[in-house]
DNA sequence: ACACTAACCTGCAAGC
DNA sequence: TGCTTGCAGGTTAGTG
């Protein structure tokens, strides 16, 4: 899926096509996702204009007038905007139809995203850590959640309660920038480690934003554009090849069921 | 509280 | 060629 940074190019590439205009139609052809598609959805929602768009963690939220769609991606989906008279394809679930003519369809091979619908909050947003692009998320979080725990540090930095929007590749790609193992206890890490480690990731979920963010198989941005940051990893998806400092043949573990590449020269 | 696993679902690549 | 296996960007529910 969709980490923050495929997330937030997402919410950039619609948001001006789509921000103002009234929901004239929502169409559900598949409502089967993660979690149930709102029942009733299209009605709620007929008739409302769609206020703004934002970001939280990986949720995109679209406010109208008497409520929100809560939009997750899960790990296959995509939204586009696209002509509205072009056939739709196979896993275009949900397709949308603003009264300026805008037509967005939400694709999604493995139906793990959701699309919900509150007048009020959303509840799944009720636990989340920081963002990591605020002054909320520091070292000092990183060190002061950690003392006394054994869990490795990528985990870690991909549990939402830490950090919100980090994922499996930005958190394989900032610590091969710090130099740390991705199995290293979280617990004996310094607090100045932990400083390199948040500015890396900053700095990597900054680069990813400008790059459009990463296309491995089939993100694209709003206007149906890849990303071009897969160019620019380090670690992710390279088990095997060569370390890019170093040269030696990159390690390749499990950590918490999601593969893991580091450097075992680089990172300690 | 913490650490870890299985599960949701489809597509694709690798191996036999 | 075709079958089986394992893996893929996330998150939550359940186990010990």
């Amino acid at each position: 899926m969709p980490e923050l940074p495929e997330v937030e190019t997402t919410l950039r590439g619609i948001e001006p096509h789509i921000a103002g205009a009234e929901i004239e139609q929502l169409i559900v052809y598949n409502g089967s996702l993660r979690w149930p598609v709102t029942e009733g959805i299209s009605e709620i929602v007929k008739g409302q204009r769609l206020l703004s768009l934002t970001r939280r963690a990986k949720y995109l939220l679209l406010h109208l007038e008497q409520g929100s769609m809560m939009v997750h991606l899960g790990m296959s989906g995509s939204l586009r905007l696209v002509d509205k008279n072009i056939e739709r394809r196979k896993h275009d679930h949900i397709e949308m139809h603003m009264s300026n003519g805008a037509c967005l369809r939400y694709h999604d091979p493995r139906r793990f995203g959701a699309w919900l619908w509150s007048e009020g909050e959303h509840h799944q947003l009720d636990h989340l850590g920081p963002e990591p692009l605020t002054d909320d998320f520091s070292d000092k979080r990183l060190f002061d959640l950690s003392r006394r725990r054994k869990v490795a540090v990528k985990p870690f930095i991909m549990d939402n309660k830490t950090v919100v929007g980090v994922g499996n590749i930005y958190a394989s790609e900032a610590l091969f920038r710090s130099g740390i193992r991705p199995d290293s206890e979280v617990g004996k890490i310094s607090q100045q480690r932990y400083k390199v480690l948040a500015g890396h990731i900053k700095d990597v979920l900054h680069a990813a934003i400008e790059q459009g963010g990463t296309t491995l198989r089939d993100f694209v941005n709003g206007n149906g554009e890849p990303g071009y940051f897969q160019q620019t990893l380090a670690v992710y998806g390279r088990g095997g090849e060569p370390c890019i400092n170093c040269e030696k043949p990159l390690r390749e573990i499990r950590l918490g069921q999601r593969s893991s590449v580091f450097c075992t020269r680089c990172q300690r």
